[in-house]
DNA sequence: AGATGTCAACGGTTTAAACCGTAGATCATC
DNA sequence: GATGATCTACGGTTTAAACCGTTGACATCT
């Protein structure tokens, strides 16, 4: 067997999702602009990924003028929301609370950070009416 | 360019890990009887996947009677911990909260888990003088 | 000693990912 | 109508990942 299809965006694609999330539907010119900010890449390449990844349904891809517009078929919070979930369970079975300690310990918040995170979670309490 | 060199385990190289880290150092052999339980592999597919882990670093090889023995390079905690802050780089640009947001929203944890999650923040924060 | 089994070594296959160059169509402008 | 710019289409390269078969060394059992 081969190497599996990916079922998370790859780290070239998120960048191309998070480029289009924030400006919305754009041409391959458009992301290659922004994309380029970072790190050079040909037209080309730009517009094979993209092509890449409308065949995979992770982009719509639209004729507008003569040129094509792409735009992310899932929006952002639901694409984060898997890549979490798939990082939960591969990583850490599902438990919630563990992927939180690994979290607290990594990212060394700051208390602002924590608080929001409080916040966030009486807010799911609450909500939850629990 | 091409495909960039995974960073993080790929799904299999978790899975190997998870058996190690659990077991101990362990054989091809003994490796192959755990992942066979999921999913039937080749004892040969076991040890390539084994060397080639050991080649990048991942395990630490030794010979133990006539066999291997493999054993992972890095311990379980720190690796994890790696793997939630590359996501928490790649695709939260280092917010926790909003990684805490998605997790909220993807796991539906249990009032248990809620209360875990609680319990950890706390902790980490008194412990950090907060 | 001969048969059996286990293991490492080696080489090979297939597919996905990431990237790029060139050719040809199309459009605006001079 | 020629020039130049822009865009798609097509084909190609390189590398990593995941997997497997075969071979030969070596040990064990009979």
């Amino acid at each position: 067997m081969p190497r599996p299809k990916e079922v998370q965006p790859t780290a070239a694609e998120l960048e191309v999702l998070k480029v289009l999330w924030d400006r919305g539907p754009s041409t391959v010119r458009d992301v290659m602009e922004v994309l380029n900010v970072a790190r050079p890449r040909a037209y080309t390449s730009v517009m094979s990924l993209l092509n890449v990844m409308a065949d995979k349904g992770l982009l719509v891809r639209e004729p507008q003028g003569r040129a094509f517009v792409y735009r992310p078929k899932t929006d952002r919070d639901r694409t984060l929301s898997k890549m979490v979930g798939d990082l939960l369970g591969r990583a850490f079975e599902g438990q919630a609370s563990r992927l939180v300690a690994h979290l607290l310990d990594q990212s060394q918040p700051t208390s602002e950070e924590l608080a929001e995170i409080r916040r966030l979670i009486e807010e799911y309490q609450d909500q939850r009416g629990d």
